[in-house]
DNA sequence: AACCCTATTTCAAACGTTTGAAATAATGGC
DNA sequence: GCCATTATTTCAAACGTTTGAAATAGGGTT
């Protein structure tokens, strides 16, 4: 049952007794070649189940129609979400997608992209590691003129490159306005790590929602925390910290990150706990299952982000953009009420 | 800055001013090289930033150190942890991978095996679809002498092929032992859908749990459902329908459907709610916000799993096991009591 | 029957590597 | 200084495609 001889160009013609161009132009469909050496040619290949080998056109074409992706982790559901925008255009437009995972780790980043690299990819997407600062192993891809394109996590914004990003601002924005318009006016935000711009837009919109509804702003009601629990935990301690001036709603940077605050706040018997309503980024499909579920989600839309990720970069690919002209897109959020 | 001559072995040469074989050999580190001539290729190579091309290596040794994956989907952390043990292997031993979603369909899934076909995979590891019956899409990678091995999701246990699979009997026995253990006698058990291979290994091991331990087994606590809720809520108020006779504990074929219990039992107001003691297979991360969590959790150590299944893949590339021998590897599970 | 189109097929080079065989250079013995 | 080794480098073919240019075949026209 197995076939030991490979199918080829080459093997086809001899069993039809032609050429090996005469075979490749009929699959190829040119118009030159008669129609019925056509059928003959396209008819022996099905049957013989004949696959083009990839490599020797990569080879011949100078490209590999493989996109790398090169993200923190997949157990984070905005990263596999994205996956899905990225990978459906991707296919649809006959490439192959290669996903690398830094883990969030510097090196493992520099070890995806050289391989990357290697494969010799038609392009990048990239979502960088929290450690990376230094841009020389994603740099290189643009030395050999192959396209970039960062998305959600990227180089600080003073850097110039092309990104895509969820617009974080209108969605921490939206987030504040509708906790202000069910009447909360101490509405406390926590936000994600400082170094990041993980925070920075997310921390303006909570801010100019504020302003554009005259409800006061308080240094007392802003707390940072990171992705480790206790550091959230000392964070909400602080927001609550002073007992005549409790916040009443939460607005926080990442929505596990709100789901501890929320289970913290919880069991330290909070007395109006109750009457604390939440909203984080996300919108985990976990909450079905919370007690005390946030009372809505900014969606980020991660496989919109993906999407337009990846058609930004087929368009700097067919050089329908030029690589030099630096693109932003912003993805809007979505505010999604629960229950 | 861009560079726009392409850095090849015949450019270095070139500059160099020797063969292009000299420097390809140089560069490969043969013994027939001078050892200064080496050193002269090899520093020009990293001043260049030469990158050897890929596609033509592949053509050349007529393989493509890609391994192809093909799973349901990224969102299920099974599969996303899973591959985190396949690509550290993989990475390791030289290998990208490329991750391809079938999304339980089968036309999807076809279309990525053919895809991967194309690409000239040197392996596949496969999860297969809810939909897959046929498995022609699958067997021609190995007519054309292309391993595959079936992990997790597999063809029906009678078709023989390359399989690593979770022990499933003997993580469902334990979980029955460890709440016999608790002193329950009255213990359901809530099986998948019946036509995959998920559910008939995990219900052996809950019925030899009860038979090992002398818990009378009652068919009054066997319900199957699927990963609709409706029908877990259906299949849940079958196995609480006699109020004489209601169980006490609940082991569960995977767990987001068991929080769908959870959630159903104690929004009904079942009178022993706070009694009931429930485990999954899974160990979700999300169990540290439930306010009901199970006690106990399968870990199915999917890291394992993915581990072992490109493992087997490498020894079937390098021939190392025959390719006709077809191999079968189970991974344990280990039960994870909570709190 | 010589000629010219047009339709169709084939040639041949190229893509960037690898590698055994052949060629050349260097070394040492005498 | 010549020959035989050995060390080192180069040649050339191959991997499986694609594609412009060249060749050939098949008809018509006259």
């Amino acid at each position: 049952m197995m076939n030991n001889t490979p199918i080829t160009l080459k093997f086809l013609a001899e069993k039809l007794k032609m050429s090996v161009s005469t075979v490749s132009k009929a699959l190829n469909n040119y118009p030159t070649i008669n129609a019925y050496t056509k059928q003959r040619v396209q008819e022996m290949a099905r049957e013989l189940n004949f696959t083009p080998n990839k490599s020797a056109i990569n080879l011949k074409e100078k490209k590999s129609r493989i996109i790398g992706v090169v993200l923190p982790n997949l157990l984070d559901h905005f990263f596999t979400r994205s996956i899905d925008g990225i990978e459906q255009v991707a296919t649809q437009n006959g490439y192959n997608v290669i996903i690398s995972q830094s883990h969030d780790e510097l090196a493992k980043e520099i070890q995806s992209a050289n391989m990357l690299l290697r494969s010799r990819v038609d392009g990048l997407i990239v979502a960088i590691s929290k450690q990376t600062q230094d841009f020389a192993h994603l740099n290189q891809f643009e030395h050999m003129g192959i396209p970039v394109v960062y998305y959600t996590r990227n180089p600080s914004f003073n850097l110039s490159c092309h990104k895509v990003l969820g617009n974080t601002f209108q969605g921490c924005y939206e987030a504040t306005k509708f906790l202000i318009e069910r009447g909360h006016t101490k509405i406390a935000y926590l936000g994600g790590p400082k170094m990041t711009n993980f925070t920075h837009d997310r921390f303006n919109g909570y801010i100019h929602a504020l302003k554009d509804n005259d409800v006061p702003f308080s240094a007392k009601f802003v707390a940072y925390t990171d992705f480790d629990k206790e550091n959230t935990i000392a964070a909400i301690k602080n927001l609550f910290a002073d007992p005549d001036h409790t916040p009443t709603a939460l607005v926080a940077f990442k929505e596990p990150i709100l789901f501890d605050a929320i289970k913290y706040l919880k069991s330290s018997n909070h007395p109006n706990f109750d009457k604390i309503e939440s909203i984080g980024f996300g919108n985990n499909a976990f909450i079905n299952y919370l007690d005390s579920p946030p009372i809505a989600s900014i969606e980020e839309n991660p496989e919109s982000v993906g999407e337009n990720a990846i058609k930004l970069l087929l368009r700097l690919i067919t050089k329908e953009i030029d690589m030099k002209n630096h693109q932003k897109v912003m993805v809007d959020c979505k505010l999604v009420v629960h229950g």
